[in-house]
DNA sequence: CCACAAGTGCAACACAGTTGCAAGCAGAGG
DNA sequence: CCTCTGCTTGCAACTGTGTTGCACTTGTGG
């Protein structure tokens, strides 16, 4: 996690981030550009750990970290997936809807987790059953691990 | 949970949850055939605390529950499936796969999680990836739950 | 029937996520 | 630019699920 979040100080809020906020109709605060920086830009779905550790340096408390996550969920900016290891993760949401529209990859050797957007998730038919919503997640090893063990053999 | 689990006191131990544990090479005691019993005739995927509550009698130890669970776990008699309550709750794997070999179905309105067993995930070919196994996570309302809504109309 | 490894219960812990309340701050209206 | 209102934040304490270490008990093979 390299890049620094937005700065109240510096008044250099991410101008992306402001905008979303805007449209959502959501109030602009430091913890809230400073998140919706790292989410607007992180390839991959974060733990509300991860986004706390990431933004270290400004010291949000973990309460406010969750409330804006919830406040981002309720303005359907981002979708919340639940992993193996039984948390939640956030992402952005890009295709408006609320959630799973998209299956998710976790790769079994760098254990990075993946939006893979633009993959449909297949139809199933349920005999009798109202299908409203369904979620997809995959496990194996990513292009860049099977990749990188073709160097190895 | 209208069924009372084998008992060790009335000499009527389940027989079948017996053969299973035999035949996967785990001791037969109390607490494992009493659990195995309930999820072999369970109709959906039950949390460790349903499976607490159902074996109030007895008095099973929490810990034990979720050891006498992992043991099955790693003998592969049964799968373990997280929910959105992020919660894990278990089933008995029939068809045995390790378990995501079939779709999980939730109803909104009775809350029931259901096996879809018998339905096969649909294959999702990902470039570059490779994918070991995969999940679907179904959500709707359950014939039982329409049919009621449908008398109520 | 015995011995010992495997299973069990207890207490304490770990960790993600939640709630209530008081203080602080964003933003609308003047 | 200032003020007021109510949304946002931080703190402390709590909830609930799942885990670990250790001593005691019990199933099972000989």
């Amino acid at each position: 996690m390299q890049r620094v979040a937005a700065k109240r100080v510096s008044g250099e809020w991410d101008k992306q981030a402001v905008e979303v906020l805007l449209n959502a109709k959501l109030r602009v605060t430091s913890c809230r550009t400073s998140l919706l920086d790292l989410l607007l830009h992180a390839k991959d779905p974060l733990t509300q750990k991860e986004l706390m550790e990431a933004l270290e340096e400004q010291g949000f408390n973990r309460v406010t970290i969750y409330r804006a996550l919830q406040a981002f969920l309720d303005a359907t900016i981002i979708h919340r997936i639940v992993t193996e290891d039984r948390t939640w993760r956030f992402a952005i949401t890009l295709c408006g809807h609320r959630g799973h529209c998209h299956p998710h990859f976790t790769c079994r050797r760098c254990g990075r987790i993946r939006c893979l957007d633009g993959v449909a998730i297949p139809a199933v038919d349920l005999e009798g059953h109202r299908i409203e919503s369904q979620a997809m997640y995959l496990w194996g090893v990513c292009p860049a691990c099977l990749k990188g063990a073709e160097s190895v053999l």
